[in-house]
DNA sequence: CCACCTATTTTGATTAGTCAAAATAAGTGT
DNA sequence: ACACTTATTTTGACTAATCAAAATAGGTGG
C-alpha cells in the first residue's frame, strides 16, 4: 500500500502536469511538496523503480498508468472529503483544503463511495475543482479567467484555483465563489489591475496574478 | 503535535488501564500494539522523557495528566468516527473499527466537534463503548457480562468489548447487538458453555470467553 | 541459597523520509 | 569556446519507528 508520502508525491505530480502528459520539473515538484531538490530526486528515484512514474534525469517526471490510477483516487478522496465538509459539516470553504490533506489519506475506497452517494455525486469540490468519478475520468474543460476574459460580458464565476486560506477568505467576502455572476469593467495591463463589477453594483479591485486564479464563464 | 505512533501507544495504555490507574505491563502493550517489547520500551522510555507517561522499569507504564488528556482525544475521535459511520454512511458495525483507527489520527479537533453536533453528541458509539466528552470526561460504568451475571432475568445488552471483525459479525447474526434483550438459561462452567435465550425463543450457546465481551444490565 | 523461567531491557541493524552542502550538468551570453 | 548561472543530482548525516537476538533482573521452586 502506497505510504502518505508516496501518495503526495504522486498527486502533486499530477496536478502540477494540469493532467497532460507534460513532464513536470524536479524543482516544482520539490517546491510543492516543500522539500528540499535533493529530496524529490531520492525518492522520485524510488518511485520509478516502483513504476509508479518515469524520471527522465535532468528533465523532469510524468506518471505512468499505474501512478496516474493512485494519484487520481487520492484527488478524488480530496476533493469528495472537502465538499463532505463544507455541504454536510457546514465548514467554511477556506478551511477544508488543509483538513482534507490529512483525510486524503486516511479514507478508505469503501467510505469513499459512501461519501460520494450522500453527497449524490457531486461533479465539483466546493472550489469548483473537478472530482475525479470512480474510473478516474475527470472533466479538463478550458476556461478563461478574470486576467485573461473579454471585459464588458456577464459571466459566472467557475473555480477558484487557490488553496490559500488567506485568497479563499478574501474571495469569500468579496462574494467572489463558484456560481457568483459579475462582470470585468476595465483591465489595466500596465498598473496589473482587474476592476470587477457585482450584479449588485458593487465594485472589487484585484491584481492581475489574483484575477488568474478565478475561472470564469460566459453566463448563459 | 504527536504522531501516529505516539497516539496509537497512548490509546493503547489507556485502554488496558481499564480507565484506572493501575500500571499496564510492557508485554500487555507490546501485543496490543503488535510490536516486539523492545519496541515498546524504546517507546516508552521516548515517551516518559516527553512526559506523556510514567515509566516504573520492569513493572509497568501509567498515563500521566498530559498523556491521559491525548489519548482520551483520540479515543473519542476513535468512537465518534465509528458511530458517523455506522448512522451517516450506514457502514456494518463490524467493519468500522479498522476505518475509525486510521481516521483517528486525521480528523481534526474541529471536525470532531461538527461531527458530534452532526450525531445529537451521542454518549456511545455503535459497540456500546462510552464516548469521552470533550473535556474527556467518560463513563465508566461497570456491568455484568453473560459469563457473570444471573441466569434466568431479563436482560438488555450495553456493550460488545471486542472489535474483530469475525466475532463482531457473529454477533450481528445471532441478534446480539446493543439493545437486544435476552436472559441467559443455564452456564456449565464444567463446559465453559453458555446458553442464551433471546425475546423471539431462539437459543444460542456460547463459548464463556465469548459470553464476557458482552456486557448487559437488567432489563427496567 | 541456587538454578531456572519469564518478562523486560539492551544492543545493533534496518527502513522511510528528510536536510545540508558539495558536485555536476546544461544552457546562456559574450 | 569560455566563464557563469541555475537546476539537478550526489553524498553524508539524521530522526522516528521498527525487528532480531543477546543480556539482565526478578521472582519461584526445590
Amino acid at each position: 500500500m502506497a505510504t502518505v508520502a508516496v501518495e503526495n508525491y504522486l498527486k502533486h505530480v499530477l496536478l502540477l502536469s494540469e493532467g497532460g502528459e507534460e513532464l513536470v520539473s524536479m524543482g516544482d515538484l520539490a517546491g510543492a511538496l516543500a522539500v528540499v531538490p535533493g529530496t524529490a530526486t531520492a525518492m522520485v528515484k524510488a518511485l520509478a523503480d516502483e513504476g509508479l512514474l518515469e524520471h527522465q534525469p535532468r528533465l523532469g517526471v510524468r506518471l505512468t498508468t499505474r501512478g496516474r490510477r493512485i494519484a487520481l483516487n487520492v484527488l478524488r478522496k480530496h476533493r469528495l472529503v472537502e465538499t463532505f465538509l463544507v455541504e454536510t459539516l457546514k465548514m467554511d470553504w477556506s478551511k477544508v483544503h488543509a483538513e482534507a490533506e490529512q483525510l486524503e489519506h486516511a479514507v478508505s475506497d469503501e467510505v469513499l463511495d459512501r461519501l460520494d452517494a450522500l453527497l449524490g455525486h457531486p461533479r465539483q469540490d466546493p472550489h469548483g475543482d473537478p472530482i475525479p468519478n470512480r474510473a478516474g475520468k475527470i472533466d479538463s474543460q478550458v476556461y478563461a479567467t478574470l486576467a485573461t476574459c473579454a471585459t464588458g460580458r456577464r459571466l459566472r464565476i467557475v473555480r477558484v484555483t487557490e488553496q490559500s486560506e488567506e485568497f479563499l477568505r478574501f474571495a469569500e467576502d468579496s462574494g467572489l465563489r463558484p456560481g457568483a455572476e459579475l462582470s470585468v469593467g476595465e483591465r489595466n495591463l500596465v498598473s496589473g489591475l482587474v476592476t470587477l463589477t457585482r450584479t449588485d453594483g458593487g465594485k472589487i479591485a484585484l491584481g492581475v496574478a489574483a484575477a488568474g486564479k478565478i475561472l470564469v464563464e460566459p453566463r448563459g
